[in-house]
DNA sequence: CTTCATGCAAACTGTTTGCAGAGAC
DNA sequence: GTCTCTGCAAACAGTTTGCATGAAG
């Protein structure tokens, strides 16, 4: 996680991919850094108009779609409909996440990710080859009920 | 997979929790019995459609979702904000899915499972007793992209 | 000054809900 | 006969699109 540079690796990136830095694609993607929640756009939106109430919520989305196609920040689901967000891969160390199917609460973990990442390296280098798919990454979902839902 | 009771299966787990076996519940399963894509709810509607016109989509949600709820079938998501579906795991061998980030196909894999439960059981029982986390079920994706789509 | 990004309103899409009639048990 | 299930139409929510204006480089 270098967070220090992370703003600098966006500009860059941003920069180097022939988009332009503004100041809503710096915004969503401060709120993302300042978080370690998994945030809806609305929610992302709700949290910019506090301070920039002239940023509307559809460049809340289309700024999403050029960070995570970029990869600056990833997107996932949970079954309900809606898309969440976190800061990508490179800013935050790679975990999994378990959700609860009855509150929606998701919790990170970063538990046995050495061992996991040893085992998955082997998995994908099979898959890879034997359904001829490159693979990118992986994602891993524990689904229950958690404490307080019990 | 025990696939010749697979409608027996249903129809008592059906009974057995108060709901009643008619037309559109007994259709909506065997669609999925018949298949092993990851069908969309209109998906399902059009093929039932075909043979039976009077049967709406509104019912196949209803059913689709009831079904989920006692485990008959399984509901996923890729990040294209549709649901999609499959037999449950009472009937189909234990598998996770590789998907492809361009043109959305999904992959069944059933390679390394074994080692996989016996790592999985490991991390969630670790997880249940550490996050106070009733672990139901887990699911992984790998993403990336698919030899056609090279 | 050119080109890309934005805000607004309106469109779209998958899914859910209200209600009266039909069907399961 | 009772109570659940169904189909239809309408509502809903999240997301996307068209277009004229505004800002980045």
């Amino acid at each position: 996680m270098k967070k220090n540079n992370a703003f600098l690796d966006m500009e860059s990136q941003i920069k180097k991919l022939g988009y332009r830095m503004t100041k809503p694609r710096q915004m969503v993607f401060k709120v993302l850094t300042k978080t370690t929640e998994h945030l809806l756009a609305k929610e992302i939106y709700l949290d910019i108009q506090k301070k920039h109430p002239d940023i509307g919520l559809t460049t809340i989305y289309r700024t999403l779609e050029i960070l995570a196609k970029i990869g600056l920040i990833n997107k996932f689901c949970i079954g309900d409909g809606q898309s969440r967000y976190e800061l990508g891969w490179d800013f935050k160390e790679h975990h999994h996440h378990m959700i609860c199917r009855n509150c929606g609460k998701i919790i990170d973990y970063k538990d046995f990710i050495n061992e996991e990442i040893t085992f998955f390296n082997r998995i994908e280098k099979f898959l890879s080859k034997n359904y001829k798919f490159a693979i990118s990454n992986h994602e891993v979902f524990f689904y229950g009920t958690c404490d307080s839902c019990k």
